[in-house]
RNA sequence: CGGGGCGUAGCGCAGUCUGGUUAGCGCACUUGAUUUGGGAUCAAGGGGUCGUGAGUUCGAAUCCCACCGCCCCGACCA
């Protein structure tokens, strides 16, 4: 058998593969602190890209970056009945405001607070209450914010990237004068989270809305793109919400109309983290390690000099930086073609492993005997048997045509690769036995008709399946729904789900 | 918080049952030589409060007691 860089390969053991290919690409590691993550460089600078890419995004649809506490009083979590129930088993609270020697070498806390804080897990309510004083004519709405910003929610199991007691993310963050607007813009935002993974991580999304009990706790709506990976499992990868008047009223936003009388302002937030990363990883890379789509890897094109003396490593060197300012003036995606001349003195071979590993799109060598014939080895990340000579001429006018073909490659691949296990399912029976096979592990997605209600989670439940959203593209006909028999306007998709 | 397991070099482990040289192995790291276009080989090195504390003993990684930390499995979740 051939051999990988990974071990196990994804087959053989899916999540353990997921933490190697973490390890491997070096993108993060575990911390000193329980549940949470130190996010290497290389790790980071995927996060980097991303963050750039969004935050363009929402400048161009209005939006303003602010930023707001990190601790949040508890009384203001309180105010919201239903946000409360769903985040206060995850809290850290903050209790105590100094240090005090112990007596025994140590410290200890000490200053009890009169009301202690709690890290924020989201920013709705600490947001609110600045919103409730910025707020006070509809001359002032909407109020279009964004915040990148860490949130801490106590989690019991973690996994890198995936769920980790502390993430990074945006939290975006509106309030408008009326409710249509406020759904237009939660829909909005879920336009731009599509299109940023389609077009940027590759990653094909469906988008949705979520049944009741999946609701984000104080949402009205709760809209999201789902992803498949390639253990056919479904990921998030981003969450809009419509907050209808719940935090208004709970904030106190309110604002006075055309006709002088006061009204309550209807609220959207929506976030994308650095689970996305997680994401990203599990439907683009294989068993050699990391593959990234070229508009989010930190480098596009890593250039290995090959020498054995120094008189040729200054003629290969030389030819190696002209190459890479030839290939930084052109653009990729908007941005100068990111290049990087890897001159590190290890051997070749494990410098060519170590770039796989970490998903570079292109990899060029250059040694004496291509310079002779003013050539480099061009090899592809999504294909490895790719490795050939290639006239630098040709690399040149070709770059920019490799990056995107790359880019297009993968989405269809993995585009393809959810499409073909989407099955459509008519009867409980049929969906019981879909699911309850231990063989289907890989076997997808589940569109069936079924009603939005509390019921439905008690069939599915059991089998350890979740619904994940009922798609907007869906324009089926009406039909019934396969759990309660009812009229059903709708299809969900089910699948099991990180 | 319930059930199970583990703390020995950066990582992975052996040694503990049955106390006894200078605590060992693999990977990684450093140096040198030979290599070098798909993951090198050989040689020589560096690196340890054996989780912490208190005991038993001539002698403790090993036995006793207490404490601390971490991991796995269950209820929650972007």
């Amino acid at each position: 058998m051939e051999k990988t860089a990974i071990t196990p390969i994804r087959s053989e053991n899916y999540p353990e593969w997921y933490q190697q290919v973490i390890i491997a690409a070096d993108l993060a590691e575990n911390s000193a602190v329980r549940g949470c993550m130190v996010i290497k460089p290389w790790g980071y600078a995927i996060w980097e890209l991303m963050q750039k890419d969004l935050d363009k995004r929402f400048k161009k649809t209005g939006h303003v970056n602010a930023y707001f506490p990190l601790l949040i009083p508890l009384s203001y979590l309180e105010k919201e009945a239903t946000h409360v129930d769903g985040f206060a088993k995850e809290c850290a609270v903050v209790t105590h405001h100094r240090l005090v020697a112990d007596g025994k070498g140590g410290l200890k806390p000490d200053g009890e607070l009169e009301e202690p804080f709690v890290i924020r897990p989201t920013s709705e309510t600490i947001i609110g209450e600045s919103f409730a004083k910025w707020v006070k004519s509809y001359r002032d709405l909407p109020l279009l914010i964004n915040q990148w910003a860490n949130v801490m929610r106590w989690e019991m199991r973690t996994r890198l990237f995936l769920r980790t007691s502390e993430f990074l993310w945006q939290e975006g963050h509106t309030a408008h004068a009326s409710e249509d607007e406020a759904i237009q813009e939660t829909k909005q935002m879920l336009e731009v989270y599509a299109a940023f993974a389609e077009e940027v991580m590759a990653m094909p999304v469906i988008k949705g809305e979520k049944p009741c009990f999946e609701r984000f706790p104080g949402a009205v709506n709760t809209y999201c793109i789902e992803s498949m990976m390639q253990d056919c499992k479904a990921l998030q990868a981003g969450t809009s919400h419509f907050l209808g008047q719940n935090f208004a009223k709970a904030s106190g936003i309110e604002f006075q109309n055309k006709n002088g009388s006061l009204e309550h302002a209807w609220t959207t937030s929506w976030g994308m983290s650095t689970r996305m990363i997680g994401g990203l990883i599990m439907t683009h890379s294989d068993d050699n390690g990391l593959v990234l789509p070229p508009r989010i890897a930190p480098q596009q094109v890593v250039i290995q000099p090959i020498y054995r003396n120094d008189e040729q490593r200054e003629t290969v060197l030389a030819y190696c930086q002209q190459l890479k300012l030839d290939l930084e003036a052109q653009h990729f995606a908007g941005d100068e073609i990111r290049v990087l001349i890897d001159d590190r003195d290890i051997q070749g071979g494990a410098k060519s492993w170590e770039w796989i590993k970490k998903g570079v799109p292109l990899r060029v060598e250059v040694g004496p005997r291509d310079i002779e014939k003013d050539a480099v080895m061009l090899s592809r990340r999504d294909d490895l048997s790719s490795k050939q000579s290639t006239p630098r001429a040709e690399l040149l006018a070709n770059a920019v045509m490799f990056l995107t073909q790359i880019q297009d490659n993968l989405f269809a691949k993995a585009k393809s690769f959810r499409d073909s296990r989407i099955t459509e399912i008519n009867s409980q029976a049929e969906f019981n036995a879909f699911f309850a096979s231990e063989q289907n592990i890989d076997s997808g997605f589940v569109l069936a008709y079924a009603v939005d209600e509390f019921a439905i989670e008690e069939y599915i439940k059991p089998l350890k399946v979740t619904a994940r959203c009922m798609p907007l593209a869906n324009n089926d006909t009406p039909g019934v729904c396969i759990f309660t028999g009812k009229p059903a306007s709708r299809k969900m998709v089910f699948a099991k789900a990180y």
